[in-house]
DNA sequence: AATGAATGAGCCTTCATTCAT
DNA sequence: GATGAATGAAGGCTCATTCAT
């Protein structure tokens, strides 16, 4: 359990975790191939095994979801008006989900194992799923008030979350349709707020429907 | 020299693109094999490159967006409201995504595809996804009205697809969240029907913010 | 055994014979596939095996030396001198060896079998190697006289074999070296009597060693 | 660590690489699968992947040329009558091509490539057959003189190597036609002397008519 | 008689994993 | 402790052949 930094030990286990991350968002679980991680880690192909025991161990230790429960328990803290605090997540959100300058990859292999579940899928969901759930349903209880249903403010959360994540998801597509679109800090601050506004909206509607 | 549906040769291939329907859906394209689908086609390993050329033919044959586009249309035939038109829409397309006694397992795929891009993912956004969106677009627009802006009306094109997929994508996450869930048609009324009010009223607060 | 022209069995089969020729003596026996002959014939992949058994029935087949013995005899009926029958049939094998217009492809693939054996060769030595070679043998005893040893005038006739296919088996590498490099009549006649001269003082110096 | 030529991977290698020319050899390169070669060197199939990258890389590395240039540079070295060294190679090479005993595998797999290229044929050309045209080329030139033009002096290389080549094409074709015949190193001999008195008659005659 | 469909053995290659040092 | 080599199962695909009509 030593987590020096300087153990070279370590340093190989640090980089072929990276490079695990980096395989895994770009092309799958299945599609990325313990010999292409191993050259980017630029270690032996043996080495996957030795440290991890298999590919599959390998996966399971490189989702990491410190980032998330970060930022999660940030938002959690603050003591402001529940849909500033909605607003700060979806963009600290979309901005895990999408900026190419930030490292946090477990978050879009998570968005991936959604679509492509792999054994690791139990812990995905245990460790980042079901806590964001929580996390947001607490938050929108507090926006949408008692009298909405529970089922009901489930169906709020999945709305948000199917929005945010469809950025992710429709990446190759939207490629294709517009080659042009760039998701840079400043498209991504516009689409986090086209989100919580259309869900705030969405939101408010829903409550109302629930209060008469 | 019969041209009848049940053409030995017609039954295979159907057989064959049903089988690999079921399997792409399941496992993806990459995960599916061409020896389990032939199995499950009762016929051999050979026939898929004799009726199909390669897997990647297969794939493409069986990616037939007929009933989506026949939903589109049936949709856009109808002389009534814009919202009452896309609360159809969005219950058709849920229909589609998650009835299992639905035999539209092309729509699955292409579900599946958004985050797992095969080499007929441009086939996909050709003939499905981009009249999709396009078919979507002009919905919104007759009920956003001509002052929205143009990437407005697109983001929220791609919440309403974000929402509808989500429920499909997060299939396997939520079977390990709520056991109990089942997607029956009342459900699917239930859910279908939560992200038109919700989406509604989002587009609606989008288009008066325009108007100011 | 019906040889009228018209019969439409009859065509399918010099159609087939025709195509395997040419695909024979393209790819040889291994590389030429049963599929790309019929397309050539414009057939069906099982007019193969049903007119010819096999793939190596349609070989066995398409080995027709006609025009080789064609050749031989009209030599050998030839009341010349024997050097003159000499260079002319150099002359006439070297043009079935090489004119691309000449349809003489048996004796193509015969010189492929030479590198590449197949269950063919028996029946190739037979009918066309074996009276080569006993033709030669003759017009070379003819000329070297009675002194010269059996071994050494088998020898002289390899010689002459060799010389004359090399060409025709060092196509490939020829058209590397020498990519300007076409046989044309011109061409192959200037080899043909290259051979002729080369052999003829050859076989003269073999034959007055043998005299002393 | 240690880099003897014992070395466990390079004895697989080399077994394979020996398995391979065997194969080759004797089956073509189509005809030889890499599950026989591996058999052969007793190790598995995905062996040649790995050591070769595919079945190419294998052919590619099987082609040694090592014998054949130290032939020719053993000969260029020699300060003695052209002819002479013509003889020596001549006798060289033929030995290099039927000797049973000799592991001149490489000038076997050369040899068929004449008839049946294969992706490597350039290497071939590159490495072997061109060094081996300029190297007999110059040596004719010394006995041939300056009269004679380049276009009969490349032919009478031909000549040679069509007649050197010739025995090691027809050998399945002579054990059909003389069951007895035996290429030891006894025969080798006479025949190299054949093509050699052969040759040296030939080149004579046609230099002596570029003299006129 | 003649064909399009179907067959299964076999091909080369890729892969995660294990072994021997 | 860490590695390069070796493994064998499985992958998609091609092929000559046979089957059912």
């Amino acid at each position: 359990m030593m987590h020096e930094a300087g153990t070279a030990t370590e340093q190989t286990r640090e980089r072929l975790l990276n490079a695990a991350r980096e395989e895994f968002s770009q092309h799958g679980f299945q599609g990325a191939t313990v010999r292409e991680i191993c050259r980017r880690a630029e270690t032996n192909v043996a080495a996957v095994n030795y440290h991890f025991g298999s590919k599959d161990g390998l996966l399971a230790e490189a989702l990491n979801f410190a980032p998330l429960k970060a930022m999660q328990l940030a938002n959690g803290k603050a003591d402001e008006d529940p849909e500033v605090r909605l607003r700060l997540f979806i963009r600290d959100f979309m901005l895990m989900l999408l900026d190419e300058t930030n490292g946090s990859l477990p978050c879009r292999i998570m968005a991936r194992e959604l679509a492509d579940p792999t054994p690791a899928l139990d812990k995905i969901v245990r460790e980042a799923i079901a806590p964001l759930h929580e996390f947001l349903g607490k938050l929108l209880r507090e926006i949408a008030g008692e009298k909405t249903g529970e089922a009901e403010l489930r169906r709020c959360v999945h709305s948000i979350l199917g929005q945010c994540l469809y950025y992710r998801h429709s990446h190759p597509v939207q490629q294709r349709l517009h080659p042009k679109l760039r998701y840079d800090h400043k498209e991504i601050a516009a689409v986090a707020k086209h989100i919580a506004n259309f869900s705030l909206a969405g939101i408010n509607f829903i409550s109302k429907s629930a209060a008469k």
